[in-house]
Formats: C-alpha cells, sequence, structure tokens
DNA sequence: AGTTCAATTCGTTAATTCACGAAATATAGG
DNA sequence: CCTATATTTCGTGAATTAACGAATTGAACT
C-alpha cells in the first residue's frame, strides 16, 4: 500500500504530471525541463528525484548532464507500468500536453550547451 | 489538465485508497466506512466528497442514510474509468485491502442501525 | 590543483492538506 | 411540530508539500 500511496503522491502535481507528458519517447536533460516549466533548477531537481523515488522514471548522468526518461517498462513493476500507461493516455488527451511538445520542439532546437548557460 | 489532476490528488491519501479498495463491487453507507478507517465521521465525509468532486464514486441518499459506489463506468469519461481501474487493480494486490475487506465482512454483519448509533 | 558549470541538497517560507470538534442540514418517526 | 439521528459544512491547529535562493557535489577542461 505504501508503494502505491508514493505513486499517486508523486503524480499528484501538475509540474509532473508535464513532465511525464514531454518524457515520452525520449530522454530530456534537466536544464530543457527547466527551460519547459519556467521554475528554479532546484524546483525542478525535486520534482524529478520525487518521480525517480517512485520509480516512474529513470536517470543517466552523462558528463555533467542528467539525462531522465520514463521508467522502462521492461524492468518495471505492474503498478508502475500501469500507472504510467494512465498517466500518459490522460494527459496526451490535454492542451497543456499539446502546447508543451510545440514548446518542446523549439526548445530542443536551441544547443543544450547555450540553453543551460542561459540559465546560470 | 486540471481533471487529471483533480484525479491524481484524490488518489493520493491512504484512506481514500482504502475506501476505493472496500467500495469495489458494493454500495457502502457513511457509518460502516466510519467504522472500518477508525476516523471521526467529519473526516470521512471530506474524503468521500473530495472522491465524489473527483467523480471516482457516486453518491445515493435513502432515509437518513448516504450510500456510496464506485463511478459507474458507464457514466463516467474514459479518464475515470481508467483511474478507478487502475487503483482497484492496484489497492487489490496489498494486504491492506485483505485485511479492510475481511474486517468489513464484520462491519456488515452488524446491523447498520446499532453500528450507527454507537458512533454517536 | 583550480576553474567552470549542471545538478542536487539544504534551509526557509508560503500554501495546501488532513484531522478534529462544534454547529448546521436534512430526514424519520413520534 | 418536535425530537433524534446520519451526514455535511465550517473553523482551527498540526503536518505535509511546493517554491525559492544559497551552498554543495561531481564531472570536464585548463
Amino acid at each position: 500500500m505504501r508503494h502505491i500511496v508514493r505513486t499517486t503522491k508523486a503524480l499528484a502535481d501538475e509540474s509532473r504530471l508535464r513532465i511525464i507528458g514531454v518524457l515520452r519517447g525520449r530522454e530530456l536533460c534537466v536544464c530543457q525541463l527547466i527551460e519547459l516549466l519556467g521554475l528554479a533548477p532546484s524546483t525542478v531537481s525535486k520534482h524529478l528525484s520525487i518521480l525517480r523515488s517512485a520509480r516512474l522514471i529513470d536517470s543517466r548522468k552523462q558528463g555533467r548532464w542528467m539525462y531522465y526518461r520514463l521508467a522502462d517498462p521492461a524492468g518495471a513493476s505492474r503498478h508502475i507500468i500501469g500507472a504510467l500507461d494512465w498517466t500518459v493516455r490522460s494527459v496526451a488527451a490535454t492542451d497543456q500536453f499539446v502546447w508543451d511538445n510545440e514548446r518542446m520542439e523549439a526548445i530542443l532546437a536551441i544547443d543544450p550547451e547555450i540553453l543551460c548557460s542561459r540559465q546560470h
């Protein structure tokens, strides 16, 4: 039961739902999510840590950048797969999802070096 | 997006998950849920109102009693059906669910008149 | 080794949420 | 109409959560 509550609490925040929506099918680095959400780096990092503690996302460090992606269904428990499945499908039906993904196209067009340096 | 956040927030509480687990396949009155959860009547009522605002449960008044049940899939939106489906399946795999349903058997064996009067 | 920079951790504040009891609402039965 | 009772609403205090900036960590490059 504790795991289920951890999962639902992780999903009970708009910023975190937006992160899941925009991570679908790709990997993104923290500075790209900061740019999308318009929140402080520490806040975004905290959101990501909550999603990761709930095992909804995985991360990979490469050099100075940290990349996040949705949890791999191969290694995830059934209730995590189900939660992600429901969340992605629900979020994908919202206007916010459409805007975020349009915006992310523009963000991905920016060289990450330049994007990151603009935030510091 | 607002609706999705309302749904996930409604599910982000252990008492409310337990309510959903015990409502599966039947209708229960408030005093039976109060007895199960061991919380104050006003607290249980508040939980039920949060679940109902999120459209996860429906209610029916009969005399002085108020009966609650899971939302009817026939009238519910897809994301509500999906949320309930995931929640019921996840909660049903927990020990808490087993204990709650065993306990509910005992509660259902008590005449509701007697059960309610014991709480006031 | 020292510098730079992306990301995280920590400490604090403001906002939200949970729990309760008291008061209000609504229904059944005298 | 009046009382009893099941539930809800309201007000309050305690606990949790979200946001930020400052300080810290860890990797890359001189």
